[in-house]
Order: structure tokens, then sequence, then C-alpha cells
RNA sequence: GGGUCGAUAGCUCAGUCGGUAGAGCUGCGGACUUUUAAUCCGUAGGUCCAGGGUUCGAGUCCCUGUCGACCCA
């Protein structure tokens, strides 16, 4: 890095700040000290380091109730501690200085003194906020019972050359997107979102280990797409010169894994889809798969509501403090989960809106009365996005699908507000049920109706979270469906799935009845966050360019 | 893809009817021996997102573009 690069305009603002913080390394540098140590180890330094939490730990006993110090019985600990960390905040009075510092498990504060500091005192003058320093020396309580490093030495390991936001302010949101690594410093509720979203896949992961699964890694990149519907990216492998497709689902390769005889096996799946970016979609994002042979659907609803459970009860006990705000401001609960069958929610929601129960396919009748309906179902406080439904429901090949574009318009939107708990103050979640098999490729036809199929996704608060059926392992059938899915495609559709020769093959080796299970784990650590947006569940969520200069 | 809103100092933001570019914090210099957004004195800091237009004069009005946010598809 040159010093030109790091300012923009070596007249501005900014460039005095950084050539104000690089005159401060050359000082510490002229006096034979490096300002990007690296000596820190016991061996090097003869203490270890002892994280802030941990000293606090040790006097944990001088803690008062109201979380202050008492004096004497810090005094009398007599414990000394090497610690280091990042300086979050600087303030000198003639001869003492506090510097509160923060690492991975806390923040802790030194009461730098003249008197006991002596010449070191004048290193104080090369600090500046954003800075790393490690410091040692004996514990104390200020007068207003903070707990303090008294320290006997204290020097620079990193200095920091451009400045981090003042007073903790860092709201721009592009820029705390792009410059995520501010943004974590800065905002202490972003840092706790993504320790959430850590302990929910470490959840996720010990849940389904507990019990019997197995995690694999498949393929991301494939020379057809499967397994969803959705736009792929492409890409191409040169030595072989060949086009590849990213996934947009590991759902075969799973299940070609549980014909080989893992009978439980799941992945968290890094996903790509080549569609539009908003609020709810990356076009990268994380999908939890599983599935699980002599497993139906309904054993799976079952395991999604302890599943959701288990899960929201890890992140309690790990981040209680930021857990009690989110909890809070949840306008859902996941004490009791509906289960609906989908025609039944059509049903309802026609009965809710006051409107006739031929609408589902009298809306792509010529003369059909849409004004009529649109001001009834206003008037009942739904508004249906009727344009959209006629437009949808015209391109609809068969009854199956004409039901799913009824349920997409006439229900769907309306779940959060249709489904609520008792006291009427949170929604409740909703297993949709028995969906046309027209438009779920994959999965198994059910007994007793062949027109639908054994599958749910779950909507919480009106967002769908998961999607899982009774998987397809009759080979025949499957390859009619991919064959439908290709005559689709040749009639212009442009989500649909490829024909997957190896995959019928795989199936007629035999694959036991089994269930499978996808849920978006970035839309299931929204929700448990109140996060209003996938990229800020997203660590570095895709963004334009930054355009020089 | 459509609509709405936004971009001014390192950060957070004001900027009236079109008339010399503002504040707080940060920085720098100073005072102060227990601060929690300390306080006080002094001082520095600007490509008003970019380009074009209207005008005697544009941060402000108009057009185009870039980037972003939100809503809808």
């Amino acid at each position: 890095m040159t010093v030109e690069r790091s300012g923009d305009g070596a007249h501005s603002a900014e460039a005095a700040l950084i050539a104000a913080r690089r005159s401060k390394t050359e000082r510490v540098r002229a006096r034979g000290e490096n300002p990007f140590a690296n000596d820190v180890t016991e061996r090097e330094r003869g203490t270890p380091l002892t994280s802030l939490a941990a000293v606090r730990e040790h006097l944990a006993s001088a803690r008062r109730p109201d979380g202050r110090y008492d004096k004497e019985a810090v005094a009398a600990a007599s414990a000394r501690f090497r610690i280091a960390g990042r300086v979050l905040f600087l303030r000198s009075f003639g001869a003492g200085a506090f510097v509160r510092l923060r690492d991975r498990t806390g923040e802790l504060q030194l009461y730098c003194q003249e008197a006991t500091l002596g010449a070191a005192y004048a290193r104080l003058d090369d600090l500046d906020l954003g800075d790393f320093v490690e410091a040692y020396g004996s514990l104390m309580a200020t007068d207003k019972g903070e707990l303090s490093i008294d320290p006997t030495e204290l020097r620079l390991l990193t200095k920091a050359h451009r400045p981090l936001p003042t007073k903790t302010t860092f709201k721009d949101v592009e820029q705390r997107y792009r410059q995520r690594y501010v943004d974590l410093v800065a905002n202490r509720d972003v840092a706790a979102v993504f320790q959430a979203r850590a302990s929910i896949v470490a959840s996720l992961r010990a849940f389904l280990d507990g019990r019997g699964f197995l995690e694999v890694e498949t393929p991301t990149m494939g020379t057809i797409v499967g397994g969803a519907l959705a736009k792929p990216f492409e890409t191409h492998h040169n030595a072989l010169d060949l086009k590849l497709f990213m996934r947009i689902a590991p759902e075969l390769y799973l299940k070609r894994l549980v014909v080989g005889g893992f009978e439980r096996v799941y992945e968290v799946a890094r996903c790509y889809r080549n569609e539009g970016i908003s609020t709810r979609h990356n076009p990268e994002f994380t999908m939890l798969e599983y599935y699980q042979a002599y497993a139906s659907y309904e054993t799976l609803m079952d395991q999604t509501e302890e599943m959701l459970r288990f899960v929201d009860r890890r992140l309690e006990e790990q981040l209680p403090l930021a857990w009690q705000g989110w909890a809070a401001a949840r306008p859902f609960s996941l004490e009791r989960f509906a289960r609906v069958p989908m025609k039944q929610l059509i049903g309802a929601a026609l009965e809710r809106s006051g409107l006739p129960l031929d609408v589902p396919s009298a809306v792509r009748d010529k003369d059909a009365p849409i004004k009529e309906w649109a001001k009834t179902s206003k008037a009942r406080g739904r508004e249906i996005d009727w344009a959209n439904f006629r437009k949808g429901a015209l391109k609809c090949e068969g009854d199956g699908e004409l039901t799913f574009a009824a349920y997409e318009y006439l229900a769907e939107p309306f779940l959060a507000k249709d489904y609520r708990t008792e006291d009427g103050h949170k929604s409740v979640p909703v297993f949709v049920i028995d969906y046309p098999f027209e438009v779920s490729p994959l999965a198994r036809k059910k007994d007793a109706d062949p027109a639908l199929v054994d599958r749910f996704e779950l909507f919480v608060e009106g967002r769908e979270i998961c999607n899982a059926f009774s998987e397809l392992n009759d080979p025949d059938d499957q390859a009619d469906r991919f064959r439908a899915q290709v005559e689709k495609k040749a009639r212009g559709a442009e989500e649909t799935m490829d024909f997957d020769e190896d995959y019928i093959r795989a199936l007629e080796h035999g694959m036991p009845p089994t269930a499978g299970f996808g849920m978006g784990v970035d839309r299931v650590t929204m929700l448990l966050t109140q996060s209003a947006s996938i990229r800020d569940v997203i660590l570095f969520p895709l963004l334009r360019p930054e355009t020089a200069g």
C-alpha cells in the first residue's frame, strides 16, 4: 500500500487524518519500536494474554449486584494481567487517562496514570481510536465502580491508519455493506446478528447430527440444472472446454446419496440463482437440505417444529441479551403451528374476501367482474393483486397450476393476518400442505389423490421458510415429470429443470421411501434476528462495483 | 423491470425564496488526577455524487447518468 492510495485527493480532510496517524507511526518507529508488533505470545512476553472477559471473571466476587465493582475488594485481589485489545475510547486528564479496550470477549478500560506508568505515559500520545494495544498491570476499581487495569506497561501493537467512525455512529447502508469490517466494529447489534447466524447454523447441525444425519458436500458446478425451478449462473471450464452451471439446489445429488445407503444426509448448501436482487433475494444464499429415509412429509412437519424451537432456544442461551430484544420485537410465535391444505386455504380466503368460489377459474374469463371483486375484497381489508393474478392464471396450463396461482394471490399474502395466536397478538406459522403435482416435479403423488403431492411449505409471518415433501422414487414417474419440464422449456418457459439421465438411473437402482426438506438459512436468520433485509444477514452481499474516484 | 426517496467535511446531519458552505463529533494545540456521548478555550478540515442545461449568479431549479435504500413485479 502506498501513501498516495490512502487519501482520495491529497488535501482532503480524510488525508489529513490519515497523515496525522502515519506521523505517529513514524514516531514509534523512530523510538525503535514496531508499530505492527507481532511478539505477543507467552513465550515471547513471559506472561500469557488474558481475555477481557476472563479478567472480569477473576474479579466476579468483587462485583456488586448493580454491576459495579467494590474498590477495596478489587484492590485486595491484587491480581496482575496482561491484556490486549482495540482502543475504542480515549480520554486524557492531565496526569491520568482512560483507554477503553475491546477484544472478542468484551471490553475493559485502562486507567493510565503518570505515577504508575512513568516515562511510558508519553506513549499515550501515539495512540488513536482503532489502534490495538497491549497493557500489563494490576486491577483497580474507579470511584464509579468501573473495573480497570492500572498499567505499569503499555505499548502499541498495531497502528490504525484510518479513523473509525466517531461515537460508534456509522449508518450509511451502502458503506456498511461495502466496509463490513467497519460496520462490525461500529455497530454492535450488527455483530450480534452474525453471531446469531453462526449459532443458528451450528444448532441446525447439532440438531441433525443428534438424529444420525451425515453431513456431506456435493458439487456446486455441474453440466445440467436441477433440483429447483430457477435461472442458473453460467460459467466455463477451460481445460475441458465445458459450459457449467452453478447449482440452484443440492437436491438431486443428496437423493443419489440416499440411493447409495446414506439414509439420513444433509448439506448446508451455498446456492446461486441468477435472478433479481431484493430485500429477500441475494444471488448467492444458503440452504439447508436434508433427506430422511423411511419418513414422510408428515414426519418432517413434526421435526420442523422441533428444529425451529431447538434453534431458537440455543440462540437464547448463547446470546441472551440480543435474543431478548429480537424476541420482544417478533410479530410471530413458534409455540403452535397450523397445518392447512392448499385447497382449504383458498376456500377460506375466498370466504374472508367475500368472493364467489369460482373466482380461481372465472378470473380467466374475458368478462370477469374483476372490478366488482376488487371492491368487495378491498372492503374486507384484502388488497389482492388482480392484474398479476389474472396474468398468472392465463398462463396456467392445467387445474393444478391454476389452484397454485389462486393460492399465491388470494391466500398467501394474508397468511400472517389470517392465522393468529388466540390473543391475536402474534401470527402463527402455517404449514401449507397438499400441493398440486404440476408445480412439484420432484414430489411424490398422494396415494389418496394423485392430483396432489405429499408436500408442505412453511410460512412464518407470511414468509416462505421451508419446502419439503415425500420424495418421488418411482423412476418412470420421475422420467415423465422431467420430460414435461423439458417440453415446457421448449414452449418458452424460463424456470424449468433439465432431464437428468443419471438421476433416473440412480432411482432405477432403488431409493427407499424418503422425505426431503429444504430451508433458507438466510431467511431463518432474518426471522429470528428481526432483520428487514437479507443483506443484513449476509456478511458481504453482492453490490455493484464501486466506481473509481 | 416499474415506482418513491436519497447522495453536502473522516462520521452524523442542517442548509429558508436561487445570492460568500454550516453545526456536533473526529483531528490538531492547550487546560484539567476517577471519565462513561466528560467539560472548557483555540484551530484546521469542502470535487455540495458525476456530466450537461437554465440564470448575472445553482448545494438549491431542469435533464441525463452512477450508486444506494424502500415498495411493487
